[in-house]
RNA sequence: GCACCCGUAGCUCAGUGGAUAGAGCGUUCGCCUCCGGAGCGAAAGGUCACAGGUUCGAGUCCUGUCGGGUGCGCCA
């Protein structure tokens, strides 16, 4: 019996490499092991042969002959044969199967810390859709990195310091509102008031009493005076965020960052650098500069303002500080403990009268920012270089995602052209309710279920889609449960979970396995199921949860297809419950592999997965 | 103007240089004789924007063109 599930092709790899020797050859080629297309013969093949044709004379097929003359397979190698220029394998069903039932190998831990920062929405208002990709992009390749081994911190930052959360909380003052009671959400209530201020900003002669008192706002904003008010809209926003499912490891304010000295001694220790300057005259004249075009090449104007003239530092300025501390080259933020979050994992935040917590310090740092701050984050790469320090900049990287359509129209917050993120998850969960109610009447917990289902299905409709692809939000497609959705997956594995319950009542839920009697339907499913870890790999390489929600669908729609199978003259193929004993043990330890599997997968994702539907 | 990203079926999208380019939605036709029809099977639908190039092999890599999006402030 095996115990951990066998790496299947990098065995054949080193079997070929082995067959290859034989050759004679002066530099092995990269080997390729794939899966064969559908409808071709064998289960795994290689091109190597194709590539070998130049060096060796030979035509490829002749090459391929010669390998399998050559080359000593394992035993579950039931024959190697040559297709075109291909060599291919064709693999014992049985051992198949067998290999998808073990559980999967972990993965190794990697040296180094990640830290991954996401979120960071202004706290003045509630989220809206476009934050929506962020979080769920970010949480998801938090939890996918986490489990392909990656020692991993999350980050939410707070500009609690920034125009947008002095314009809110003017707002308030300036329409004097008092409590939000009967309102709803804090963070709904604020936002409204925002809105409303720059409504009133289009008349001119307001427009200059409203620009003082905003500055006000700021200034004591800066000074922190205004934490608490800041810390009720950001709680409220939190609680849409653990709705989705998202958490962190710490906040970091920015007011922190600049009251600890960490934005001066950023630029303190860039000073020493021949990239920055202080130049005396010009347009530049008075401000603290920097130089970034060795680094940056093609820019109409290379410098880039850190301090104004006026002596205030800009947000480029900031971030550099958050970059040198998540980086460690600067230290000194104190942290005390925030919340206790909805898995029961803690969350931190930075504070002042908090005490020093190993965050920060990475080796390597990933960005969940909007494509539009591309150029923003390659400036404070570039400021590592001006510091110094390649090394550092080779590891940060942005994950830029492209922005988010309302209904094929850009959204605005300013204006209030948006949809909220609450919105749209109590819409989502309020149809799976109806759903519910028509195909599943007696449901044990209805509202409990809509909940995972509605949530999963909005989570998965931002998760699916490549980052870098503009995506347009539209309610009758992320609402939808059918397809390529989040729920199809979900339904799958209820279904998988009803045939296990079955089982149970049945007493046959752990019934002897015959591995003989598998067929062509079980090797199908179990190809399907061999390749999860290989998948999470690529994704966690590539920093691209879309891989993983696409093999999901593929796994699902692999399982749906199992489970629906016929015979050529329309009965059943493969029943569970009803196959003969022997078999049935083997399909039952299959539906257990792919349950096990989607739950893993789902939960990478973010998405609950229900028991019944 | 310069830079970055995108262009694959009517629509929305997958597709580590490798075998016949795949899904979903929509359209048409079938399937509860089994364990959940939020499902399954089938049909129709393609100049992978265009033109060159590299390669044994290009939707995938390179160059150019066209189309779309975004960025380039002593704003945040």
């Amino acid at each position: 019996m095996l115990e951990l599930r066998p790496d299947i092709k990098s065995h054949l790899k080193e079997a070929i490499v082995q067959a290859l020797g034989v050759l004679g050859l002066q530099e092995l080629p990269e080997i390729i092991v794939q899966e064969t297309p559908a409808g071709k013969e064998g289960d795994y093949g290689t091109p190597v042969a194709m590539g070998l044709a130049r060096a060796l004379r030979k035509a490829p097929p002749q090459i391929a002959a010669d390998l399998v003359q050559n080359i000593q397979l394992p035993a579950w190698v039931r024959r190697t044969f040559v297709a075109g220029g291909y060599l291919n394998f064709e693999l014992e069903p049985a051992f198949l199967v067998q290999a998808a039932l073990e559980p999967i190998q972990p993965f190794p831990q990697t040296a180094g810390k990640v830290l991954l920062e996401h979120t960071s929405v202004n706290p003045n208002k509630e989220l809206h859709v476009g934050h929506l990709r962020n979080i769920c992009l970010g949480d998801s390749l938090a939890r996918i990195l986490r489990f392909a081994g990656r020692n991993l911190e999350v980050m939410n930052y707070i500009d609690d310091t920034g125009r947008q959360a002095a314009e809110s909380l003017y707002a308030l003052e300036y329409f004097g509102l008092g409590s939000p009671e009967g309102y709803g959400k804090y963070d709904h209530w604020v936002g409204d008031a925002y809105v409303r201020l720059h409504q009133e900003m289009e008349d001119p002669d307001k427009k200059v009493a409203i620009e003082q008192g905003v500055q006000k706002t700021l200034h004591r904003l800066e000074e922190g005076g205004l934490r608490l008010e800041v810390d009720k809209i950001l709680r409220s926003q939190l609680q849409t965020i653990y709705r989705l499912g998202a958490e962190y490891n710490a906040l970091v304010w920015e007011s922190d960052i600049v009251r600890e000295g960490l934005l001066a001694k950023a630029m303190k220790a860039l000073e020493g650098s021949p990239y920055v300057s202080r130049p005396r005259e010009g347009k530049y004249a008075g401000a603290f500069v920097m130089d970034t075009s060795a680094f940056i090449p093609g820019l109409e104007d290379p410098y880039l303002v850190l301090i104004r003239s006026n002596g205030t530092s800009t947000y480029t300025a900031k971030d550099i500080g958050l970059q040198f501390w998540k980086m460690g080259i600067l230290e000194g933020i104190k942290f005390q403990e925030y919340d206790t979050q909805p898995s029961g994992t803690r969350l931190y935040s930075t504070h002042p009268e908090g005490l020093p917590m190993p965050f920060g310090g990475a080796s390597e740092t990933i960005n969940v920012v909007d494509a539009r701050q591309s150029h923003a984050l390659r400036v404070v790469q570039a400021s590592l270089e001006v510091e110094g320090r390649h090394d550092l900049a080779e590891r940060c990287f942005h994950l830029a995602y492209e922005t988010v359509l309302l209904e094929g129209k850009q959204m605005s917050g300013r204006k209030g052209i948006v949809v909220s993120v609450d919105e749209v998850l109590d819409e989502a969960v309020q149809r799976v309710r109806a759903v519910i109610a028509e195909k599943n009447p007696d449901h044990p917990s209805p509202q409990e279920a809509a909940e995972q289902i509605g949530v999963g299905a909005v989570r998965f409709a931002m998760i699916k889609t490549e980052a870098r692809k503009q995506i347009d939000f539209r309610y009758d497609q992320a609402l939808s449960f059918e397809g390529d959705t989040g729920p199809y997956i979900q339904y799958a594995y209820a279904r998988a979970g009803s045939i296990l319950r079955k089982a149970e009542e049945q007493g046959v839920s752990s019934e002897r396995t015959d591995f003989s009697l598998t067929t062509s339907h079980e090797v199908a499913l179990a190809k399907h199921l061999l390749r999860f870890p290989e998948v999470l790999q690529d994704a966690a390489r590539n920093k691209a949860p879309h891989i993983l929600a696409q093999y999901l669908l593929e796994l699902a729609a692999a399982w749906s297809s199992f489970y629906n199978a016929k015979t050529p003259d329309g009965r059943p193929a493969t029943p569970v419950l009803t196959a003969p004993e022997g078999l049935r043990g083997v399909r039952l330890e299959l539906v257990k592999a792919l349950r096990q599997t989607l739950k893993q997968g789902l939960e990478l994702l973010g998405l609950q997965a229900p028991e019944v539907m």
